[in-house]
DNA sequence: CTAAGTGTACTAGAAGTGATAGTACACTTG
DNA sequence: CAAGTGTACTATCACTTCTAGTACACTTAG
């Protein structure tokens, strides 16, 4: 489910969350679908449960999943979270897209990247 | 002419390779300009001189300045960088739609975003 | 030629972050 | 009760960033 990239520059925890974002907000991860606990999780990855925890922590932090003591992380509701989402990339790709204006990228070069992919 | 974030969480170094990065792409320093001496630079922004250094080298490695043992860096032709830039924030811009159109976000989004910021 | 300014290279150390290792405790479930 | 779970804590190692200081070769202005 999750998979790891050693030669990335990113820390471990980092990937780890944001694999676990992308699986909720596909819904890959339907609401109230238990992850797996951070033992089993450490274990299966071959990295320190200290690391998963960190990612749990984070995930919760920002709202993707909850955590129950005794019982395990859970999966929150995703349609706040989408939306959101999806205001953050539209955000990202408008500042893209102006820093391109700044040398000579115009919006048409974008229509017309968006209709044929180049 | 630079400036630095001392909250941001990137290093210094890297802040001021993307701050020249932009002015060079820009046309604000054009070619074969000077830039400021590693030891001037690195007084005026009240940082250590090797930092400066290590900005200097990134530049140069990526082919946008170029250095003169005793004389100092300038810029290099900005031309193809300028294209090499373009074809980057295009392949930038597709892959957050394509990561967009995952969770419901179309390209008809994306249109009426160019047209009016929204 | 000399002095000042320049790039470059090197070592050393402080501080912060990421990851590991190990332990401990409270909670839930079977 | 036993096993599995989340959580918290300390200690340690490795790596990166940044600073500090030194040294040397080169270019230019005087």
């Amino acid at each position: 489910m999750i998979v790891l990239d050693l030669k990335d520059a990113r820390p471990l925890y980092e990937q780890i969350v944001e694999r676990f974002k992308h699986l909720i907000l596909c819904g890959v991860l339907p609401e109230d679908e238990k992850l797996p606990s951070v033992r089993n999780l450490a274990m299966e990855l071959s990295i320190n449960p200290n690391t998963i925890q960190k990612a749990y922590g984070e995930l919760e932090r920002e709202g993707f999943i909850y955590s129950v003591k005794g019982r395990g992380n859970f999966v929150s509701s995703n349609h706040n979270l989408k939306e959101t989402k999806k205001e953050e990339l539209k955000q990202q790709i408008l500042a893209l897209v102006k820093e391109g204006e700044g040398i000579g990228l115009t919006r048409e070069d974008i229509v017309t990247l968006l209709q044929n992919g180049t």
